[in-house]
DNA sequence: CGGACGTATGAACGTGTATTCACGTGTACT
DNA sequence: AGTACACGTGAATACACGTTCATACGTCCG
């Protein structure tokens, strides 16, 4: 398995940048990142994270097309929490990347 | 503990979304790709990918500032790798991930 | 039904970005 | 030294994107 990256298909690696672009916006991102592990509404979302209820709106209307949330309707409040175990775990994994800032090239001792 | 994305400082949800962003582009994800095993000059990248030499070199210089691929001189040709195992271990991930498909989270009533 | 609240949508605007073209830089070979 | 090749850089351009404002939709309460 030499150069992987020439045997993959475009439609996936379309697919996967879109997936990197949902949340390569910060404002986003903070969106998916609220949901990550409960339901939150837009209000509270717009709340907790200073912004308008109606740009938060517009983003969850991204990020359901891009079926990284879900919806859930509880009477005038709309839920939303992320729908993907993957996209969970991978934004876990990278934030524990980020957190330990400029750590170099930790390689396996002893092989 | 509910609410972990509003625990995390704006700083790191930046700098993430700065790496979904280089990741965000097709054809840079494309070249990602290329180099995600073995170093690959950047003439091949461009012929293998079918795009000018130009534009990899670009995106190159955007993949090197944000410490994604590393640059290595072999003659007058310059080799480029991914530097950070993290990331070829996220994007091995997320490569599976969309390689299985809409085939998971099935969750529609009757199909 | 009417009012208030929460959410969603559409248009408009400014900014950022990917791509191309033309040229510069540096290296190997003669 | 001069030529050919590989890569890098800069400006220009067309396009997409995020954000805001105004407004519409849907739901609970009286």
């Amino acid at each position: 398995m030499a150069v992987r990256g020439a045997r993959i298909p475009e439609d996936q690696v379309v697919e996967l940048a879109e997936m990197f672009q949902m949340m390569s916006d910060p404002t986003r991102l903070r969106i998916i990142l609220a949901c990550l592990d409960a339901p939150v509404s837009v209000g509270d979302m717009a709340d907790g994270l200073g912004i308008s209820a109606s740009l938060v709106s517009h983003h969850l209307r991204l990020l359901r097309a891009a079926r990284l949330l879900m919806a859930e309707r509880r009477g005038r409040q709309v839920f939303y929490v992320v729908g993907d175990s993957h996209i969970r775990s991978m934004l876990t994994d990278m934030l524990d990347h980020v957190a330990e800032g400029e750590v170099e090239a930790e390689q396996a001792p002893g092989g």
